[in-house]
DNA sequence: CCCCCAAATGAT
DNA sequence: ATCATTTGGGGG
């Protein structure tokens, strides 16, 4: 299976139109032919489409309320039973929690003053601002999502701003899409490999979504630090130790004590920490 | 790998 | 309303 693509496709842009769902899974802007949610409760969500046929749905242009699946009749398409937060719904959960794009397609279908005429149209990215469940119309609970739309230049927490002017708009967008993949697969191996307890206080941080923790780097990405989008240069913390550790109320000594708080890092076996990054951070952060 | 199944489809 | 079809996610 092709890797899950979270952001801009390359060469496609804001405002294509695609005749059918057929068209729109080839060209890898939404890849199942007949589902609403592109995604998965490991990874999270990276498309959706709004189609209409959801009456619990609210489309305000660059602020969407968007409905979950599941729980409906599949002749009827009437809601017969509550929404669960779970498969893609705990994927979109998931964006929201780690800040992840969602790229939004509307149909001709989804009847708003934003649908296009006809066919599948591509609006660009949205974040997750939040998600909650309420009683819908039709008596069931369901799980709805407020997507708000990102900038089109593509600002949102995982992007690094870097100035690299002069080049084309798109190769801007595969740069795009390349870091914030590179930067989550390894986000979720950090995790993946504390099973999301902080390397300082051992906490483990439970949500609707699941676990909590937050991938920190430790010589910072981007000018002027330069540090590498590597597992060696990546931390599994809770956000309390991330803020204290980014805002060098700790840091850390090569025999991996602390110096600004009780005990030593707790290092995995699998996990190689590259010291000149702790150094560097020892360096440029300590008071 | 294989199998099962859900799904805001699309054609009839 | 009905149904053949495609695709991907998850579990064994």
């Amino acid at each position: 299976m092709a890797e899950r693509i979270f952001g801009h496709i390359p060469n496609v842009y804001e405002g294509d139109v695609f005749e059918s769902r057929l068209i729109l899974s080839h060209n890898k802007v939404h890849r199942p032919t007949q589902a609403g949610i592109s995604g998965s409760q490991k990874e999270g969500a990276d498309s959706i489409v709004l189609s209409g046929g959801y009456e619990d749905d609210q489309d305000l242009g660059d602020v969407i309320i968007y409905t979950g699946h599941g729980g409906r009749d599949h002749n009827s398409k009437k809601q017969i039973t509550d929404q669960t937060l779970s498969d893609k719904n705990l994927a979109l959960a998931l964006n929201c929690q780690n800040g992840l794009p969602v790229r939004v397609i509307r149909g001709a279908n989804h009847k708003s003053k934003f649908s296009p005429e006809y066919g599948y149209r591509y609006d660009g990215l949205y974040k997750v601002v939040k998600y909650w469940k309420k009683k819908g119309k039709s008596g069931f609970n369901v799980w709805l999502f407020r997507l708000e739309k990102v900038d089109t230049d593509n600002r949102f927490g995982f992007e690094v701003k870097e100035e690299t002017p002069g080049y084309s708009k798109t190769s801007r967008t595969a740069v795009t899409q390349q870091r914030i993949n590179r930067d989550y697969s390894l986000t979720i191996k950090v995790k993946e490999i504390y099973n999301s307890h902080c390397q300082v206080c051992n906490v483990k941080l439970y949500t609707s979504a699941g676990f909590y923790a937050e991938a920190a780097h430790i010589k910072p990405l981007g000018k002027p630090h330069n540090g590498p989008d590597t597992l060696d240069n990546l931390l599994c913390l809770c956000p309390n130790h991330h803020v204290m550790f980014d805002f060098g109320g700790f840091t850390i000594n090569d025999d991996f004590s602390l110096t600004g708080l009780e005990g030593e890092l707790n290092i995995n076996t699998e996990h190689k920490i590259n010291k000149e990054f702790i150094r560097y951070h020892r360096e440029h952060f300590a008071i």
